[in-house]
DNA sequence: TCGCCTCCTCTACATCTGTAGTAGAACACT
DNA sequence: AGTGTTCTACTACAGATGTAGAGGAGGCGA
C-alpha cells in the first residue's frame, strides 16, 4: 500500500512538471504517463478523471509547501528586522532558482481555480498558511499592523517572484535583498496611521 | 478595410473574455467564435493558427493597456507621494474590478508566454513600459533609489493585484489605499543605504 | 499446485481540436 | 449587366484527448 502513495505522489510530481513545462494546455494523462516513465494508462488508472488529477497535484503542492513552512513556524518571539528579511530573501531565492517548476505549476493552477472550487479550497487554505505565518513573523519583528502587513507582504512577495520566474528579469540577489529589507523597515518602522 | 480592422479586434476582445472564462485550455477557434457571436470558422478564418490567435490576443492586450497609460506619462515633474499613491490606487481598484478579466487573461498570456517566444516580446515590452513609467513617476516623487524601486513596485503591485483577482480576499480600497501609502513612503523616504 | 484476487497495462471509442480547402456572397470595375 | 476579385462561412479530416473497460501478470492463501 505504502507503494500506491508513492506511486500516486510520482504522478502527481510529474503532473507538476509538465504543468510547468506544457502549461494547462498540455496538462493530459498522457504526457503525465510519460513525464512520469510510466506506462499509458498509469496515470488515468490512479487519477480516473482529469479533475482527480488536479485536484492530487495542488495537494501535493501544498504538501510539498508544507514542508518548507513547518519549520518556520516554530521561531523566536522576537526577531530582527534584518534577520526577518534575510530569512524572506531565502525563501524568495529558493522560489525563482530551484523551485521555479513548482512555483509555475501553483500559478497555472491557481488560475484554474477560479474555474474549479476543489482546487480553490486547497490553494486557499495553503495561501492562509503563508498569511498567518507572514503576520507571526511581522509580530515578532514589531511592524505597526501586522494583520494587514502580513497579507500584504505575501503578496509582494509573490508578485516578485512571479515577474522573476516568467519575467524576463533575471533574478539578482543583492537587489531583491535590498528590495525585501526595504518591504519589512517599512513595516517595522512605518508611518504610525 | 476598417471593417476588417474591427472585425479582428472584436475577436482579439472575444480571446480574452475566452481566456478570462475558461482558461488556456479553453481558447480554441470555436470557443472564440461563440463567444465573439461569429459564424463558426470566423476566427479561424482570421488567424489561421492558434498561435497567430495568441498573438493577436496579447498585442490587443497590449494596446488596451497603453490607452490606460497614456494619459500618466505627462505628468509634473515633481509629484506629491500621496498624489502619487493615489493614482496608482486608482490603477489597482481598476485592475481588480472593471478589469479584472483583461488581467486574467495576461496571467494566462504571461504563463504561456514561458514558452512562446513571440508572446514573450511582446509582453515584455508591456512589462516595460510599466516600469518605465514607475521609474519615472518615482523619481518625480523624489525616491530613494527609483531604478530598482520602479520595477519593484511594478512587481508589488501586480502581487496584490493578483492575490485580489484570483484570491479571495475581497478588495478593500481603504487597506489597498494603506498599503500602496506604505511602499511609496519606503520609497521615498527609504533608509538610504 | 491450484484457484482467487488485486493491481496494472493496454486498448477502444466517442468527442473535441487545429488546420486548411472549397464554395458562395459581396463588391468593384468595365 | 457581366466579369473578376476579395471576403466570409461552411465543411472535411487527421490527430489528440478523456474516460472506462477488458485482459493479464503476479502474488497470496489453501
Amino acid at each position: 500500500m505504502t507503494t500506491a502513495i508513492a506511486r500516486r505522489d510520482a504522478i502527481a510530481d510529474a503532473a507538476i512538471a509538465t504543468l510547468a513545462r506544457d502549461g494547462m494546455r498540455g496538462l493530459t494523462h498522457r504526457a503525465v504517463d510519460k513525464t512520469a516513465g510510466l506506462a499509458e494508462g498509469s496515470s488515468s488508472y490512479y487519477f480516473r478523471t482529469r479533475q482527480a488529477l488536479l485536484e492530487a497535484t495542488v495537494q501535493r503542492l501544498a504538501a510539498l509547501d508544507e514542508d518548507l513552512i513547518a519549520p518556520i513556524t516554530g521561531l523566536p518571539a522576537r526577531l530582527r528586522a534584518e534577520d526577518l528579511a534575510e530569512l524572506m530573501t531565502g525563501i524568495v531565492e529558493l522560489a525563482v532558482t530551484e523551485q521555479r517548476e513548482r512555483h509555475l505549476a501553483r500559478y497555472e493552477l491557481a488560475l484554474e481555480a477560479t474555474r474549479r472550487p476543489e482546487l480553490r479550497t486547497t490553494l486557499i487554505g495553503l495561501g492562509k498558511r503563508y498569511r498567518v505565518l507572514a503576520v507571526a513573523l511581522l509580530t515578532a519583528a514589531g511592524a505597526t499592523d501586522p494583520d494587514r502587513q502580513g497579507p500584504d507582504l505575501v503578496a509582494c512577495l509573490d508578485g516578485l517572484m512571479f515577474d522573476s520566474i516568467v519575467g524576463v528579469r533575471e533574478y539578482d540577489r543583492i537587489a531583491t535583498r535590498r528590495s525585501i529589507g526595504e518591504l519589512i523597515a517599512a513595516a517595522v518602522s512605518g508611518t504610525p496611521d
